[in-house]
DNA sequence: GCGATTCAAATGCCAGACAATTAGAACCCG
DNA sequence: CGGGTTCTAATTGTCTGGCATTTGAATCGC
């Protein structure tokens, strides 16, 4: 693990590189202590600020944590799907908002990613997720919902079909683009009729994927989708219309 | 932007924490430019070093970028696709090795994720992907070829199904699946009879995609699944046997 | 033996200073 | 007056040294 002291980028950028390349390649396992601040700033001949920002930016990434006291230090993290989701959802709600990506492209994206775990969720889910799916459908049915409170619901209905597939890799990567649409989403306004065609067609996935029937899932999505679609392009056309 | 002295947590999460919110939030703007390390640690009560950890975490996420000089500081950074994604697939990467997912799942979610796009891609390539994907064919019925490269080619193949789809948040989330397999993928070994296989797929992929076809694509995907989990359980089956 | 105390190691935080870099201002000269 | 050069100020990058806090373990007294 050796740093250039003649690479003009960061110190700590550099430090926090070495060890991170040392977790991936499995020279350093998980669970394992690192060497104390001030013997990593003695390895690597640097100040121990300078060790303590690159520790600080693995520790960003959830790459180590740090505990205090005798036994402490930095150790690897297990980076497990909870901890990583998070961040997830983070970057995906970041690069939506900041590289003017249209509704339309995002929404595509999202339909596309959760047609694909559609078929599994019915094959697959518990009676938790469909309870769960229940439930949401009957919160988006209560008269007074906010238009926030009711997208809030909508993610969770969604998140409750992804999760049923029952592949934590599949939840993890749909969760970033599910989450991420909820600005987006925020930004319409639901009408009493929007809502109702809307939890029609959620009661109508909730119905195939409890019958376990994967072909009638994917169309009710692919209606929800073009629904979500054609809305959006009317909120949009008449706030532009208004302005 | 406030912080709560007495809260337990590190004061430099603390403040990385409150500047990410006001990102996130549209509080401050990309390229608009933070106030400089002394400002901030006024601000915050607390001293230059510690608002420079702070810092570090947000630069480790790419959400600020730093420069020197007279005009320089810390500055919001416009979250780009390209830069998201080697964090994207990093994490990915490390969730798979740290959490003893198998094979199998991995390699559902992979293709699951990839039938998303491909009906799409089979519609909106451009030559150029078609191109890709034609001569990493090519390059995989090359004999000679380690089996690392041909894991390597196989995703590069992959990437450019999947970005023939011109959806940006789909390439994105498809890149981290694609590429943390990579590594999974390299535990095979290929004998000349596997290759000859999944070329031929790739190929079934490659002329469906020409043709238009999102039907025989997804078909072709499917087939090529199956054929890899196939070869896995085999391979894996006769490595257990052989210990 | 067991509880309380002390100790040592480690991180968290701070103050102050210097080096390196950079843009812009000031200056000089033709 | 214009162009190039130098100077300067601002800012980040880094270092030194130190103190505070936490926490596990060793030690001591009972």
């Amino acid at each position: 693990m050796k740093i250039d002291p003649k690479n003009p980028a960061d110190l700590s950028a550099q430090i926090a590189g070495a060890i991170r390349d040392a977790i991936i390649s499995g020279g350093l396992i998980v669970d394992e202590r690192l060497p104390s601040e001030a013997e990593l700033a003695e390895q690597f001949d640097v100040s121990r600020p300078t060790v303590r920002e690159a520790l600080k930016r693995l520790a960003a990434q959830s790459l180590i944590r740090t505990q205090r006291g005798a036994t402490g230090g930095a150790f690897v993290n297990r980076l497990s799907f909870e901890a990583a989701q998070p961040q997830q959802i983070t970057t995906s709600t970041l690069l939506l908002s900041m590289n003017a990506v249209s509704f339309e492209t995002a929404c595509e994206a999202r339909y596309a990613l959760e047609r694909a775990c559609a078929p599994l969720s019915a094959e697959r889910r518990t009676p938790d997720h469909l309870a769960t799916m229940r439930a949401e459908i009957h919160r988006q049915s209560q008269p007074g919902l906010t238009d926030e409170a009711f997208c809030a619901s909508d993610v969770a209905f969604h998140r409750a079909l992804v999760d049923g597939a029952g592949n934590p890799v599949l939840s993890y990567q749909l969760a970033g683009a599910v989450e991420a649409m909820q600005p987006l989403m925020n930004m319409i306004t639901f009408t009493a009729r929007d809502r109702a065609r809307i939890i029609t067609l959620h009661t109508d996935i909730a119905d195939a994927v409890e019958a376990g029937d994967g072909a009638t899932t994917l169309a009710a999505l692919t209606a929800l989708e073009t629904e979500t679609q054609d809305l959006a392009q009317s909120v949009f056309a008449a706030r532009a219309a208004r302005s």
